[in-house]
RNA sequence: GCCGAAGUAGCUCAGUGGCAGAGCAAUCGCCUCGUAAGCGAUAGGUCGCGGGUUCAAUCCCCGCCUUCGGCUCCA
């Protein structure tokens, strides 16, 4: 009986170790209580893995990204041994860790209830509680066809991984949780005392040891989910949940996800009165109202501003037109579903509500001549555009049916397209960065197989300018492959918010088809008529979309530039008003949106109110002020500043609104 | 579009097969006050819409609309 060497790797240090055979990673780990896993070889492996000569053993401890996914899918398993248990014709579908949690499909004859959630929770529980084994073994095909005999999705499963060899693409990611690579597994999970079966399932793992490791967890909620993501497919019944490494982290977490309900936008919007949707009006059609106008007029004053700076020109455009223009396009062949149908007009003309700004801006390129020397030409609008979302996608302000984009499109000659896909990309994070978000990163979207116009030769170019024009402006750049638009690849620009999420904002395309789809051209210098390159450009992607991110991120406290009312004058009693309308009519020549709350209420009353509307600046004043000449400012965090002379208030808030920073 | 849940006053929410309730907001009065809710009164509802069951429906059943959680899709 000899011994085995083997390595173990720390973050920072190697110990090479020699160990008896039989010696498992559990064993090298006894004393650590926080590993619950090992990567052997680069491998995830179960701490029950026995260790060969030469294995380079890497512990994964509970709380790092690797070990908190290994939590998440085994406490997947414990869900669904709950639901077997309480529904036991319930059929497995797959039960992935994913981000800040996991879900597990299933098929049942009824959708849970809010009762049943609860008693699948209280179930598993009573499992994790039991210190149930994870416990892996090697199946072939044929065993596991047999073994899951009664388990219709996971024998599809076996049956596409033996099928197709290799990993299908995006449909396989899920899935492939459950089967992996190579060799098929089952994991048992064993009564703690007896051994005895309680519950398995096809799994690729790796686990933590026992049920008792998944130290934090939660159920929370259950939904529909087409099997395999398609909705050709049966749907099934998902149950979503959490898993963390430790009570507070779980806390934490939920702490995170109630902090998110408070910044909901369409909660803000409604508490602020910003904006409303009117059933009136239909899904996803929303108005806005005065103080959400006020926000959205600065949001795009600004944005004017930037964009004649950067040598844009602006046009407008109708809403609707004749079918005959995205007949040309391709709309009508590509988009039609995402279109609102169209209404017969002039004997028989259809007529559309446009779903995008592009064809109106390439009908204003050539409207005339154009000359070499007028590119690159960049077309701006506001463009307000209509799209038919399906009823169950709509969301607030994020997905709406009707939305104004901040389009642009810029047409310019083959070698000015490097530069401006750059200088687009640098214009675009600048603005961005001036509202305020500045974690970005980028993602490239590659064409879409199967709903795609152009040749193979086209899209490896344009995909091609994209990539170099992203690798340099020195943020991270992530694939997105087949997410591209059907004329063209893109990149998108992610932005985290102030709690971690992330949101895609721009989105830059090169798009070779539609010049040529409109026959569109320039007189190029040596007298040739040349076909210009086009890239379509959404900065704030769209209006409603970006005021609701905005709204989330600062969570209705909007910085002094943007809020709706910037300074609100409360009297200590009435006679105090005309002081406090004077210093808000100071205010208002300097451009300064203020107000005076001279309704009868208590003073104490005016200053919840201005607190709970988010009210940067709150000017007080009473006799000792007047007698001064000044105010008493009051912040938006509760401090104060007394007897602040007028013109020093005035200049203060004058100064922060033009310096765009947040207070 | 699909699955599930919900819809009662402007908002947040109670409630019942037999005349519809609270708090906040609104309006009116009193109070004139120094950093997050002063007191009182008044007004406000076709209980989402349309059918059905019933002596009687806000409540039970069916359909639709809208919203919410997801799937799919995407800005």
């Amino acid at each position: 009986m000899s011994d085995l060497r083997v390595t173990v790797q720390h973050a920072e240090q190697r110990d090479d170790r020699v160990v008896t055979i039989g010696t498992t990673a559990a064993d090298l780990f006894a004393a650590d209580r926080s590993v619950i896993a090992a990567r052997v070889g680069g491998r995830q492996r179960d701490l029950a893995y026995v260790l060969a000569d030469g294995d380079v053993v890497e512990p994964i401890t509970v709380g790092s990204p690797d070990g908190r996914a290994i939590v998440r899918h085994s406490t997947a398993h414990v869900v669904a041994q709950a639901v077997q248990d309480l529904f036991p014709k319930a059929k497995l579908g797959i039960g992935p860790p994913i981000q800040n949690g996991f879900y597990y499909d299933f098929d049942v004859e009824k959708p849970f209830a809010a009762e049943d959630l609860k008693a699948i929770e209280k179930r598993a529980r009573e499992i994790v509680k039991a210190g149930q084994k994870f416990s892996r073994r090697v199946v072939s095909d044929d065993e596991a066809r047999a073994e899951l005999a009664d388990e219709p999705y996971k024998l599809e499963l076996i049956g596409l991984k033996s099928g197709s060899g290799t990993g299908d693409g995006a449909d396989a990611s899920d899935a492939s949780v459950e089967v992996g690579e190579g060799e098929l597994t089952i994991y048992d999970n064993l009564d703690a005392k007896t051994g005895e079966l309680c519950w398995k399932d096809l799994c690729r793992g790796p686990h933590v040891p026992t049920t008792r490791h998944i130290p934090a967890f939660a159920v929370q909620r259950s939904a529909a989910a087409y099997w395999r993501g398609s909705e050709k497919n049966p749907q099934l019944q998902r149950i979503y949940g959490t898993a963390w490494e430790s009570k507070e982290a779980l806390a934490e977490h939920q702490h995170m996800l109630a902090e998110a309900e408070k910044r909901d936008h369409r909660r803000l919007g409604a508490e602020l009165d910003l904006f409303s949707f009117p059933t009136e009006l239909g899904p996803g059609l929303a108005v806005f109202h005065p103080k959400g106008g006020a926000i959205r007029t600065v949001m795009e004053d600004y944005s004017r501003r930037r964009h004649i700076e950067a040598g844009y020109e602006f046009v407008n455009t109708p809403h609707i037109t004749k079918s005959t223009l995205y007949e040309i396009s391709g709309h009508l062949d590509w988009f039609a579903d995402g279109m609102y149908p169209p209404m017969s007009l002039d004997g028989g003309t259809d007529y559309y509500l446009k779903p995008m700004n592009c064809p109106m801006h390439i009908l204003i390129f050539k409207s005339r001549g154009r000359s070499y020397r007028e590119l690159p030409l960049r077309l701006f609008e506001f463009g307000t555009v209509y799209r038919y979302e399906k009823s169950g996608v709509v969301h607030g302000l994020t997905r709406v049916r009707g939305l104004t984009q901040d389009d642009a499109h810029l047409f310019c000659a083959r070698d000015q397209l490097p530069d401006e896909l750059d200088n687009t990309l640098k214009f675009v994070l600048g603005l961005l960065r001036d509202y305020g978000l500045t974690d970005f990163y980028l993602e490239l979207s590659t064409r879409p197989e199967g709903k795609a116009i152009g040749t193979d030769e086209e899209w490896v170019e344009a995909t091609q300018l994209l990539r170099e024009a992203a690798e340099k402006q020195g943020l991270e750049l992530v694939m997105d492959p087949g997410g591209g638009a059907f004329y063209g690849p893109k990149i998108s620009v992610q932005a985290k918010d102030a709690i971690g999420r992330t949101w895609q904002l721009s989105t830059i395309q090169v798009d070779f088809q539609m010049p040529q789809r409109f026959e569109m051209e320039y007189q190029a210098a040596d007298g040739t008529r040349q076909r210009p390159f086009m890239i379509h450009r959404a900065l704030f992607g769209t209006i409603e979309r970006f005021f609701a991110i905005l709204l989330e991120h600062y969570a209705g406290a909007m910085p002094p530039w943007l809020a709706p009312v910037q300074a609100v004058g409360i009297p200590i009693t009435d006679d105090h008003v005309p002081y406090l309308k004077d210093i808000a009519a100071k205010l208002s020549a300097k451009g300064i949106r203020a107000e005076v709350d001279s309704s009868d209420n208590r003073m104490q009353k005016k200053i919840r109110d201005a607190q709970k509307q988010k009210v940067p600046y709150m000017l007080i004043a009473g006799d000792d002020d007047v007698a001064k000449g000044a105010v008493s400012f009051r912040y938006r965090d509760g401090s104060q500043r007394n007897g602040v002379p007028v013109d020093e208030a005035v200049a203060e808030i004058v100064d922060a609104v033009d310096r765009r920073i947040q207070v």
